[in-house]
DNA sequence: GTTGACTTGTTATGCTGTAACACACAGAAC
DNA sequence: GTTCTGTGTGTTACAGCATAACAAGTCAAC
């Protein structure tokens, strides 16, 4: 689960380079003891997703693969997407149509996102608090709740300090 | 604020001609005092989706529309569904490109949704709860949240009651 | 070296959403 | 009552998001 500091830390500046590939290296182990594949599509997407803690959409990463010689069709980005997002290397984001790699593998695969409106930078926050309220007022009505989609749109402290309103 | 009926109420079978109605007249009611006209696609487009209490793509909506004598391009549904929206009488659900009826018109404008995946009905939740814990957990790293998304995919009483798994 | 599972690439198509423009119509100004 | 103005409705055309279906390549296991 991400604590306090881990959204701060997204935000604000900090060393990319080592951040993404620390990410990187969980990922490729991660993968290896589940027998799944990182072939250089999905490597060279999950990295280009690691370049900014942004989010892209499928197409914006297709242009990039393409244009390193890998394939030009839709199904090239959808299918490595996909495939980082099941194994919890990358998230979906409903709001955006768009794709973020995941910055805590390993840990909740369901958290809830602070999408900054300023900077277009996304965190994850710990969705624990989140889902019990949710899942104690869905019980009130008889409903069971199973897989929740929280994102949030707001300002980052880091937006927030340099003036914007 | 919906209260703890509300969920049950919208997925047990109930006299949905009154449900309906009862919308639909407080939602004349408010646009009036608004100073919003309720035009006759805008009013039919606000009764197909009053008709279940499912979400509905535009493009479901733009068919009945035509089928009616209204125009029968994009738009015209795009249209009165945003103008429902905007005016707190329909809400969309970004997880299924759909839009629903708001069946608490002049509550809380931003409830969290419960769809229910096997009568794929959806209901409103109170949101405050909710949003209360993604505040503070967003507030721990510096994010002040400005507008949340919240939606549930579950399993409702009745259909649990009918032995959905 | 053949089999079979998986991966990558393609073509083609479908669904979702919007920009821009023309016309109709209601109500205010005169 | 005519004119003006803003809003609403309809159109065409297009942009953006996503997937189905098929062909060919790769690679480990046997």
């Amino acid at each position: 689960m991400p604590h306090d500091d881990a959204i701060a830390a997204t935000f604000a500046p900090h060393d990319h380079q080592q951040c993404a590939s620390r990410v990187l290296d969980e990922a490729a182990t991660r993968l290896a003891g589940q027998g799944a594949r990182l072939t250089p599509v999905r490597r060279r997407t999950l990295e280009i997703l690691l370049e900014s803690h942004r989010a892209m959409g499928a197409y914006e990463v297709l242009d990039r693969l393409a244009a390193e010689g890998f394939g030009r069709q839709p199904p090239v980005a959808y299918r490595a997407l996909e495939f980082l997002v099941t194994h919890g290397l990358a998230h979906r984001l409903q709001r955006l149509n768009a794709f973020a790699a995941c910055l805590h593998p390993g840990h909740d695969h369901h958290p809830a996102f602070l999408i900054c409106r300023s900077c277009d930078k996304v965190a994850e926050a710990a969705a624990a608090p989140i889902r019990d309220a949710l899942t104690a007022v869905a019980a009130q009505g008889g409903f069971r709740v199973e897989r929740a989609t929280v994102e949030a749109l707001g300002l980052c402290a880091t937006c927030a300090e340099e003036g914007v309103a």
